[in-house]
DNA sequence: TAGTCGTGGTA
DNA sequence: TTACCAAGACT
């Protein structure tokens, strides 16, 4: 398949150089100012290239100066225990992000002598750097002609030329990417592809556009159609899967909390917890908890019948005072998972012997803190600060 | 190909 | 509250 087998028609070459030049000229007078526009190292806006995915700019520069304070080189990337690195991301989610960039880090110090590589394919050898984040190091960082195709360059470049592919299904990437390599300033490729970007992240936003205030409406087929509101073509997305669960915030003799390192599930790997227990128990009072259910059956025959409580002391080989549940519950939205947490308040009566592979330690409030730690544990601490218990 | 993987902002 | 969204990569 090529451009013209979908429907696209190029612009001939005088026309791809004036648009080139309307569009770095609005980027030389309104590029936003933003602390990695500031450097050329290759280090640095690789790091803010993988904090910068589907992650808002807002958010991500508080992260990023942090990071690069606690990890000024690749080596000392490389060279960081998790839970340095865990903490140090805290907050920020796609927690397998930071995992890749220290794999990343260790492959430039093996494979590339502790360069950072300066070619397009070396960039995209990097483990979490996909086509479009070695597209953005290699035309920003190293001058390259590559183009940096996310979602804000497809959704301009699908408004520009009514492109009718789905922006959502990676297997029509190619056509946007074969686009955007005609259309990229030789010259200027970084300029281009973040003049795109800031484009698409304001003035050509998904949500309430203003296309008149475009610096290239004139260039843009939906624009002068009418057709705006179609562009870009994008599926809608699945409704997260509703989940309950039962945590259980365990005291032993001296204050101190029992808590879990997430050793088994990938969502959250690595991150210190309460004791969770999934709860199929409630099956049949909600539909929607129903359907997210129906796949494990399995588990809810094994474990619909038996109260949490007993599942907690067979689990962790421990014996517990029930003291109360709390009367609010924990909700927490992820991309794929809702999640309804409600809390059991216990003392321990012994030790725990900890047979099973699990990872557990007690801890006191302060050594709490200084674990790495979701945004779930974080509002489950907050009830229990809002009930006195911590 | 479609699901997995977080969080906070906004309407 | 709900729904949708943000500079994707990996499996």
């Amino acid at each position: 398949m090529d451009l013209a087998g979908i429907g696209v028609k190029m612009w001939d070459e005088k026309k791809i150089k004036r648009f080139r030049r309307a569009l770095l000229d609005w980027y030389d007078k309104e590029k936003r100012d933003l602390p990695w526009r500031r450097t050329q190292n290759p280090y640095f806006i690789w790091v803010s290239e993988i904090m910068l995915q589907q992650t808002r700019v807002d958010t991500v520069i508080p992260y990023y100066e942090r990071f690069l304070a606690t990890f000024p080189t690749i080596k000392d990337l490389a060279e960081a225990p998790e839970e340095t690195l865990l903490k140090c991301w805290e907050g920020l989610g796609y927690y397998s992000r930071v995992r890749n960039m220290q794999k990343a880090a260790i492959q430039v110090m093996e494979e590339f002598g502790g360069e950072f590589p300066n070619t397009y394919d070396g960039i995209l050898s990097l483990k979490g750097i996909g086509p479009y984040t070695a597209g953005a190091i290699a035309s920003i960082a190293f001058g390259l002609p590559e183009p940096a195709v996310d979602g804000n360059l497809m959704r301009v470049i699908s408004r520009l030329f009514e492109v009718n592919l789905d922006i959502g299904n990676p297997s029509n990437r190619w056509a946007f990417q074969e686009i955007a390599e005609i259309l990229i300033d030789p010259d200027r490729p970084g300029d281009f592809n973040q003049a795109l970007m800031d484009l698409g992240s304001d003035i050509e936003s998904p949500v309430n556009p203003r296309p008149e205030e475009s610096p290239v409406k004139d260039f843009s087929a939906a624009y002068l159609n009418g057709t705006m509101h179609i562009y870009p073509i994008k599926k809608p997305k699945k409704k997260p899967t509703p989940m309950k669960w039962r945590a259980f915030v365990v005291q032993d003799e001296q204050g101190r909390f029992l808590v879990e390192k997430n050793t088994q599930a990938d969502l959250l790997s690595g991150f210190w917890h309460f004791p969770l227990i999934r709860d199929f128990s409630t099956i049949g009072e909600s539909i929607d908890l129903f359907e997210g259910v129906l796949e494990e059956s399995s588990n809810y025959e094994i474990n619909q019948n038996i109260p949490l409580e007993v599942q907690f002391e067979s689990l962790y080989r421990m014996k517990l005072t029930p003291i109360r549940l709390l009367p609010k519950s924990v909700k927490h939205i992820f991309s794929h998972q809702r999640w309804d947490i409600e809390l059991q308040y216990a003392s321990a009566l012994g030790e725990v012997k900890n047979n099973s592979s699990r990872t557990l330690k007690w801890v006191t409030k302060e050594e709490m803190k200084l674990l790495p730690q979701s945004r779930v544990q974080g509002k489950m601490c907050e009830i229990l600060v809002g009930q006195e218990l911590l």
